[in-house]
RNA sequence: GUCCCCUUCGUCUAGUGGCCUAGGACACUGCCCUUUCACGGCGGUAACAGGGGUUCGAACCCCCUAGGGGACGCCA
């Protein structure tokens, strides 16, 4: 038995939670059955994976315990840097179906495709796609196919009615129309292969029997399973597991939620204990223990035991497991040892001491200048804003735009974080000193510490994003009509 | 809008036809321990979404309704 999990990284290079915890459940699903866990990193958008992307999501899987095999080298297992590699490998399937007769060339333009889906939205039908309805006249193929215009490989999928029986570990048999099933595109017009195809192609070449996925896959399997026929492949087992919900019980996301492992990191959480909570999540040991560690898990794991419905991330429970954990398991000299891996280090201290070293009369001052650093949660009231100028309104409008631009940011640096910034206050028409103010209470909970842009650094960009709306919470929030009109304005900004 | 999935305390869950007057945990709360706070101990509030079946018997099986979520991209 061999079973993946397949990797997106993040293309601002946050490791996402629910990544460890899909990985977390195909580990122990393997490991239950003394089978093989392997990794497969996705990078077909060519915008998400860079090596530095890659290293910072395996890094976090490493960093909470989690172990993996090394599957059969297949080829073209790196992002866009060995592009050509997956183009061959890719390419050589996709032209394979087309020559089949399984798959076609298809040499629709964008607004084309817009066009056919309002046109069928109009009509009170789904968007999917057809070839049929995709088919152009053989004169207008050959003129566009003679002036070299971009072209895209897409499958040929059943029309009519009818549908798709896919076999779904814990949900049994479940029947989707073939209505719904567009002409997927299979090779983009850029030569790189979308999820769909390589997905298949890499399971089959990788021999993977088993796959535990997100259920928000659960839509795309009957073109896998048409996929694996066209090929004549063995199509693996297929297991959907429910999505991590935010407390609003949408999926979970980093707009109202931290999601990266790295902000729990910072945060103190023990990997162990994050683990441990993900492990609970549409999960529970057969004595209903709260607290195990992987091999337990690994130990006892039955899919059976997963429940269906979407977890809500809750961190006040986490919080306690953690408390359990470092309370329970950790010894004096463990703990020691745990708070200077943490951030009571050497390195550290470096990095925090040329930005203090200016501020301090006496090596006392040390702590409260810097103890926002290794802090959570700054405790902060409405209070806390008294020295800043301006209307709440006004400070809660800056602080709500910065979030938005740093929830953007790609490149977390303190030259691109000053940039930004500055490009936002000038857009607002504000003096930088001005619009900065509110942000060093936010991030620093005082106005009277050092660069905020070093600090943003420092932090972290969830941390820094969680500060900056724990902020404009303390400060009474965002009503929804409000939320509406800074988000035309903020658009409008950008525009202008 | 169309299709799919899901539905037990506020939250995470146990429960696979009689053991359910529905159990545990977080949160909240009362008491005890304690110089304080925390930890810990003992209690409390709180749920089978609604309606129809099937059955001697339904949280559990079936149907309908409602609610939530997801999918509908040259994203994954």
């Amino acid at each position: 038995m061999t079973v993946r999990t397949r990797i997106a990284p993040s293309p601002t290079g946050d490791p996402h939670v629910g990544t460890a915890y899909i990985a977390l459940f195909n580990l122990c699903f393997a490991r239950a059955h003394g089978g093989q866990f392997v990794l497969r990193i996705e990078d077909t958008d060519q915008v998400r994976s860079t090596p530095e992307s890659e290293q910072a999501i395996l890094d976090s899987l490493r960093w909470l315990g989690l172990e993996w095999d090394e599957g059969p080298d297949i080829g073209g297992d790196c992002g866009p840097y060995r592009q050509s590699e997956r183009m061959a490998l890719y390419g050589q399937y996709a032209r394979q179906l087309v020559e089949e007769g399984k798959a076609f060339i298809c040499y629709r333009t964008a607004q084309e495709l817009n066009a056919l889906r309002e046109a069928r939205l109009a009509a009170g039908n789904s968007t999917a796609l057809k070839p049929s309805d995709l088919r152009l006249p053989d004169a207008e193929v050959e003129k566009r196919r003679k002036a070299d215009e971009p072209y895209v490989i897409r499958m040929v999928v059943p029309e009519g009615d009818g549908s798709c029986a896919i076999e779904d570990m814990l949900r049994g048999t479940i029947e989707l129309d073939w209505s719904m099933v567009d002409a997927q595109i299979l090779l983009k017009s850029d030569g790189m292969p979308t999820y769909h195809l390589a997905n298949v192609v890499d399971d089959h070449l990788m021999r993977i029997t088993h796959v535990l996925r997100g259920e928000e896959w659960l839509n795309s399997a009957p073109k896998h399973k048409l996929l694996y026929e066209y090929f004549g492949w063995e199509m693996p087992q297929l297991c959907h597991l429910p999505l991590l919900r935010n407390p609003d019980k949408s999926k979970l996301s980093k707009r109202k939620n931290p999601t990266s492992i790295l902000y729990y990191q910072r945060m103190g959480y023990l990997p162990e204990a994050l683990l441990n909570y993900l492990g609970r999540m549409g999960w529970s040991m057969p004595d209903e223990r709260e607290k195990f560690n992987l091999q337990d898990m690994m130990a006892q794991f039955d899919i059976q035991r997963v429940s269906l419905g979407g977890p809500i991330f809750d961190v006040e429970k986490l919080s306690w497991l953690n408390g359990m954990w470092i309370r329970e398991e950790l010894d004096e000299t463990q703990l020691a040892q745990r708070l200077v891996d943490w951030a009571y280090n050497r390195d550290n201290l470096m990095k925090v001491i040329p930005h203090a070293q200016k501020r301090m009369e006496t090596l006392s001052d040390f702590a409260p200048l810097a103890g926002f650093l290794v802090s959570g949660t700054l405790p902060l009231s409405a209070g806390s804003f008294a020295a800043v100028a301006g209307e709440r309104e006004t400070i809660v409008r800056g602080l709500q735009f910065a979030l938005w631009r740093m929830e953007n940011l790609r490149h977390w640096t303190r030259d691109a974080i000053w940039n930004d910034l500055k490009a936002l206050a000038d857009a607002m028409g504000v003096k930088v000193k001005d619009f900065l103010a509110p942000l060093f209470v936010a991030i620093a909970g005082s106005s009277a510490s050092f660069s905020v842009v070093d600090s943003m650094e420092l932090l972290g960009p969830d941390m820094s994003r969680m500060r900056i709306r724990h902020a404009i919470e303390v400060l009474g929030g965002v009503s929804k009509k409000s939320m509406k009109q800074l988000e035309k304005d903020f658009q409008a900004m950008r525009e202008g």
